[in-house]
RNA sequence: GCGCCUGUAGCUCAGCUGGAUAGAGCAACGGACUUCUAAUCCGUAGGUCACAGGUUCGAAUCCUGUCAGGCGUACCA
């Protein structure tokens, strides 16, 4: 609706430009259609003959009036097109236009929302990322909500998309995985060992050498220690990935690529990121280490990508690792990325830019950190003693459709508190029993339909005609705002207008339930309203659809 | 010290990249179940948008500064 609101503007524009009542302008001025808060400002609004004011050397209520007279309203869609204020061109739109958006709704189905922003161009997400040293904790709980919901949001806008996970299964962090199993294996065995605190803590740890223990531990023992270390390492590793990709299925996650860091080794490719950067320049020497001029591409100081002792930095595989994927087609990519990282995207950014890659195609959103409470209090979490608030604990109290939705409440840039106790609760404290609820309800009204004989849920115009309460178009104009939210929550990277969205779509609803009954006297009457439910219900299950949450039959 | 993020109702948060009289939920108070699910709804009350300047027709939104909180500032990952 917005949109043929906009062409309708835009085409007065041409008009009056073309008539010379208004001088043409270098620059066209991006127009800009708005829906008012007040309902006396009408349905829609736009400042553009404000906009135009101190260009066209007019004021900016004439400017308004020349626009009008130029404008076709070739789809009826008006009742009235009126100047207020200091200028704004305010648009009252028939009821009976409004029907046109059920129609949509209806045709379109699950596509309803969809677009072709993206032109089919390849995205990359890549998302949670977390190191196989350990479980998924509710941090990650929420990138794997936010990544998976971004994924789902910009695929729905005609984009490519591709959702990796990067395994930082090399270096310093697994070997010191390896040691913390390998000792706690020696201490199963009955030997006494010092545990040092840079080992990992939790008692996953324990597990892991347990089982080892009862499969081949004594022959590990026999092993030269470093051996037995690197094959602890590799075991733990796999099995604490297969935990992970457990804990994601259970959430709803799927990953289409899972890439190895130490492939990245294997393949000599790291060696040969860092070969082209040192022939282009882009590095030097210094205190014995190699340094990339990240400098030179905005960041704040240089940095180290080979260290003294000759190993390779993190920062350097993931040079390497940038640049593959950007060789491997992708127009864009997304890192989601926790909070505490947000200090490595200048350098990250600095070393895509100087491998040849603009700057804007790589974007990272940073997920704040989530604050684990029970009834209000925190819950305490220990990394010392190596207790976690796992995600599959969370999931398995609270269940998935709560738990991703709460992440997906608020705007990732902002802390979020997840209260176990009110995830649990059933009731308007907890958004996703709202939303959902709704959707339940449309779908026992259809039950009875059915068991009333009315089996046809077509579109059916002339029942629609019916529609004419003044909360069913409410109803319909929260619907109609829902494609743009899908665009504006791709553009922004921002899942939580969708959330949002629903919870207002919702509490329209709930208002219209208690207010109107659906399965009235009046068959055509009945026929219209269950068409709007209808719609309702489509677009409740397509936005839960990118929040990765069910729309229930039934609750 | 420097950098990033945040500051909106008692609490938790939205606010459509500058629009008209500031928006929800919770908590408080008062109402609505013989109906298609009350996991719901209706009403009342609640504000110096941290503070001070600036930009312009117009600022919660943009710019500068101040204050407060969080995070970061490794030859760790």
């Amino acid at each position: 609706m917005k949109e043929q609101i906009i062409r309708v503007v835009s085409g007065a524009l041409d008009r009056a430009q073309a008539s010379a009542e208004l001088r043409p302008a270098a620059v066209r001025p991006r127009i800009v259609v708005e829906e008012p808060r007040a309902d006396a400002h009408g349905d829609f609004s736009t400042n553009l003959a404000m906009v135009l004011a101190s260009k066209q050397k007019m004021a900016p209520r004439k400017i308004a009036e020349i626009l009008i007279a130029h404008m076709h309203d070739t789809d009826g869609l008006f009742a009235d097109v009126a100047i207020a204020g200091p200028g704004f061109i305010n648009f009252f739109v028939r009821p009976a236009a409004w029907h046109t958006v059920l129609k949509r709704i209806h045709e379109h189905g699950p596509r309803y929302g969809a677009s072709e922003m993206g032109r089919g161009r390849k995205i990359q997400v890549e998302f949670v990322s977390s190191n196989p040293t350990g479980p998924l904790h509710v941090g990650h709980g929420r990138g794997a909500a936010v990544g998976d919901s971004v994924a789902r949001i910009l695929s729905c806008c005609g984009y490519m998309v591709q959702r990796e996970y990067y395994i930082n299964d090399s270096g310093r962090q697994i070997e010191t995985l390896g040691r913390s199993v390998y000792l706690r294996l020696q201490e199963h065995l009955g030997q006494r060992v010092e545990f040092p605190s840079t080992c990992y803590q939790g008692d996953y740890i324990r597990e892991l050498a347990r089982e080892m223990a009862a499969d081949d531990g004594r022959h590990l023992m026999e092993l030269p220690p470093e051996e037995a270390v690197a094959r602890c390492a590799r075991y733990a590793c796999e099995k604490i990935l297969a935990g992970i990709r457990r804990d994601l299925a259970s959430f709803g996650v799927a990953f289409d690529r899972w890439f190895s860091e130490q492939s990245l080794y294997d393949s000599g490719r790291v060696a040969q990121t860092i070969e082209a950067f040192r022939d282009r320049g882009l590095v030097y020497e210094n205190d014995g280490a190699l340094w990339f001029k990240s400098t030179a591409f905005g960041d704040e100081k240089d940095r180290v990508v080979v260290r003294k002792n000759g190993q390779t930095t993190y920062f350097a595989s993931d040079i390497a690792y940038h640049q593959e994927k950007f060789e491997r087609g992708f127009d864009r990519v997304i890192d989601v990325w926790g909070a505490d990282h947000h200090g490595y995207i200048a350098r990250m950014t600095a070393a895509i830019e100087a491998g040849g890659i603009a700057r804007d195609r790589f974007s990272v959103i940073l997920v704040q950190l989530v604050n684990l409470l029970r009834a209000g209090q925190p819950v305490a979490m220990s990394t010392r003693a190596g207790e976690f608030d796992r995600l599959s604990d969370v999931i398995g109290e609270v269940g998935r459709d709560a738990a991703r939705f709460i992440f997906l409440s608020r705007h990732h840039d902002s802390t979020l508190d997840f209260d176990l106790e009110l995830a649990k609760q059933k009731t308007n404290d907890n958004p996703v029993y709202y939303v959902q609820y709704v959707h339940a309800r449309i779908a026992s009204i259809l039950r009875k339909a059915r068991r009333q004989g009315i089996d046809r849920t077509d579109w059916d115009e002339q029942a629609v005609a019916c529609l004419t309460a003044p909360e069913e178009t409410t109803l319909i104009k929260a619907m109609a705002r829902y494609p743009e939210t899908v665009q504006t929550s791709a553009e922004l990277l921002e899942p939580h207008r969708i959330s949002y969205f629903l919870m207002d779509l919702a509490a329209i609803f709930h208002a219209y339930y208690n207010r109107h009954r659906v399965l009235v006297a009046d068959p055509q009457l009945s026929r219209g309203r269950l068409c709007l439910v209808l719609a309702v219900q489509q677009v409740i299950r397509n936005g839960l659809a990118l929040l990765g949450v069910t729309a229930p039959e039934k609750m």
